[in-house]
DNA sequence: AAAACGATTTTCT
DNA sequence: GAAAATCGTTTTA
């Protein structure tokens, strides 16, 4: 056994004022238990996806989204979902099948991509449900982020809040640097760039009514939104 | 071709 | 917490 002493070589004074500003919020991550996790790198594979849309936005529940990039590898805890049915759900983009230019990518096999944008330049994330004859997908809504150095670097937010990175879906599109080129991106696919690996700590997922959706009447109070419960980076409640 | 809208984000009190 | 900003998509004519 070799005595590891390559701390001894660098000076403390500098190493404190380079990493003080992440390494101090990182570590108040690290002390809530919400925020732990425990990764498998294996990347989930089709038949995860294929379950109706309720029970998938359950099971992406602290699922880890990685995506390969130029600048390096993102990854990300997925915190915070909300499941969207259609035909029959009025919240849903395809609600009664309407299908456009826009909301076509609901009608893939589960684990494709649904990219739409909203509100100018934000880009939300969907991944599709069940089979390629059901227009249902689970929108991301937060995510916590693990690669801290290259999510600051991508998103260019001035908010000094480590949470305004990705506690909404615009944020989350934003992190991973999607845009609707990414429509039809099929997360099973290694050849993709992006994929979902499993994270075997368990966590207390809390339910309740989507969010921004008073326009669907009936259907607006579905319980469908899932989310870690005192997990820092979920967008509300 | 023009107008209206939106599963939001950012900024300003 | 309220109000502004912002632009692709959809609707309307």
């Amino acid at each position: 056994m070799k005595k590891a002493k390559q701390n001894e070589t660098k000076p403390k004074a500098d190493l404190e004022q380079v990493e003080k500003p992440v390494a101090k919020k990182i570590k108040k991550n690290e002390a809530n238990p919400a925020e732990e996790y425990q990764m498998v790198d294996t990347m989930l594979t089709a038949d995860f996806y294929k379950v109706d849309v309720v029970e998938l936005a359950q099971k992406l529940i602290g699922k880890i989204i990685v995506r390969q990039l130029p600048q390096g590898e993102v990854r990300a805890i997925i915190v915070e979902t909300e499941a969207y049915k259609a035909p029959e759900d009025k919240a849903c983009h395809a609600y009664n099948n309407k299908k456009t230019d826009r909301t076509k990518y609901f009608w893939q096999d589960g684990g494709h991509l649904y990219v739409y944008s909203i509100y100018g330049n934000n880009y939300c994330l969907n991944i599709t449900a069940a089979t390629k004859d059901d227009p249902e997908a689970v929108l991301i809504r937060a995510v916590q982020p693990l690669s801290f150095d290259i999510i600051k670097e991508i998103r260019k937010t001035k908010s000094p809040k480590l949470q305004d990175l990705s506690n909404g879906p615009g944020k989350c599109g934003g992190c991973l640097l999607l845009d609707k080129s990414h429509n039809g991106l099929n997360l099973c696919d290694q050849k993709s760039g992006m994929y979902l690996i499993d994270n075997t700590k368990q966590y207390e997922i809390g339910v309740s009514a989507r969010i921004n959706i008073d326009y669907a009447e009936e259907w607006k109070d579905k319980p469908w939104r899932f989310y870690i419960k005192n997990n820092s980076f979920v967008s509300k409640g």
